[in-house]
DNA sequence: GGCGGCGGTTACACAGCGTTACGAAACCCC
DNA sequence: GGGGTTTCGTAACGCTGTGTAACCGCCGCC
């Protein structure tokens, strides 16, 4: 239930990928960024993304090439690409004729502009689903020694034990995790968990706080990894590593 | 979730800056204006900003260069900036990719679309993760052998045992800890603390700091820590200084 | 259709925070 | 220094937010 896209920058200058990751972020997106053609093939293998964001001018292969790789490949040919090109007529051309991006901007271009442009596009692309072929090698998020793998959408305990999760307390639990160490407010738990709004007197995040804590906290009558913050919401406090799947 | 957001104008135009100041007061933020850099940093200092509408002409140092070095240092680095920018073609280039603003808005603009802006962005900011790079290295402060966590939201005496604190106890504390040895009025204390304006005849922060003494202070009665200021406040008088978090 | 699990709602107990009240301490003015 | 005034400290109280058990309706499964 990941609803926020997730988007792939792909640029070679540090400066403009970190800005256009910042930025994009910032707007609610989730982004990884690569900094040439390796990087995004690693990103794609690992990460269901939604739409990259290519540099055409990168070292070794070029954006261009990447982009009919992309689009030869199986398990890549729907992703939908927005290309940045140096201005220039010529690029026009190129662009016109050659690429199978789905839209393209010239450099210097406006953050807004780039926004508009992925929504726009991410809008048009609605139903492309996940290459399944692209076995994910799952990430393993990390924390205290739990591992939360979030392809099988399993938790093992610090001692390696499966712990049973209803649905709903792994969301909650995965919208923990992606926002550590910070006050999540019930609105917010609800939006990242559940993807809706609360109602008067909504008391389901505090239910559900409880449940969860039930299963994954020593001690769930003096709470350490979800800690309440009266008048504001809950944080995770525990720090969260990513890392490749385990054996 | 009852706190008003307090808003940070920064503009050196007297007439803008008080137009603004009023409309968005008018529509239930609280606002505090700023001429230029320095007042904006003074402001930074002493009350808890939930949002900058930062000019990108200033006199001084400019919005561009504010904007960055908001973004460098650690206690801003999160504070969603919306910049204002005269309208202009060469504009766009600078704003095309240097800028780490969350949003910006060319002048003239309608007061109702940086409603907008404010409010868009305002509903977003969960979603900021720490730049790259920013690794949760000063979580921990400590001062007269005591630390504070504040990524755990948790207190250790001298001694190393937990010190139950609670949540308004403890945001208390963190507002003194970051602003150490200078006189903290009840009225910015309220906002640090609680992100609220004090009412008429509010003892709140009296009651809260003496609830807070009675935990941290040797002596309660004769209190070194948290010293009262009369007619002033109260000052926070240790020396602070931030290091890694523990093992 | 019966069953079981899940999640939302409700209800109640309880703890924290703000308000109030009152006494103590500090200050002021003469 | 004494009387009056202001400011502060804190006990006490009540409202509000939170924890959680219990309940119930929904959905998928057999």
């Amino acid at each position: 239930m990941d609803r926020t896209p997730h988007l792939l920058v792909v640029d070679d200058d540090r400066e403009i990928r970190s800005l256009v990751s910042q930025f994009l972020t910032r707007h609610g997106f989730r982004v990884t960024a690569a900094r040439d053609g390796q990087e995004m093939m690693k990103a794609l293998e690992t990460a269901r993304i939604d739409l990259i964001v290519l540099d055409l001018m990168l070292p070794g292969e070029d954006g261009l090439s990447l982009c009919r790789r992309l689009r030869a490949g199986s398990a890549t040919a729907a992703v939908p690409i927005i290309m940045l090109t140096a201005m220039g007529e010529e690029t026009d051309r190129i662009i016109g004729l050659e690429m199978g991006a789905d839209d393209y901007l010239a450099k210097p271009f406006g953050p807004r502009e780039l926004l508009a442009r992925i929504k726009a596009v991410l809008r048009r692309a609605v139903a492309v689903p996940a290459a399944p072929g692209a076995a994910p090698t799952g990430t393993l998020l990390r924390f205290e020694g739990w591992s939360l793998d979030v392809a099988k959408r399993e938790l093992r305990s610090p001692d390696g034990v499966l712990v049973q999760l209803s649905a709903g307390e792994y969301d909650l639990l995965v919208a923990f995790v992606e926002h550590p160490q910070r006050v999540l407010n019930r609105d917010q738990l609800l939006d990242l968990a559940r993807g809706r709004a609360a109602v008067p007197f909504d008391r389901s995040v505090d239910v559900q706080v409880s449940r969860l804590r039930r299963k994954i906290e020593p001690d769930p009558a003096d709470p350490t990894i979800i800690k309440t913050v009266r008048g504001g919401g809950y944080i995770f406090t525990p720090a969260v590593t990513t890392g490749p799947a385990a054996p």
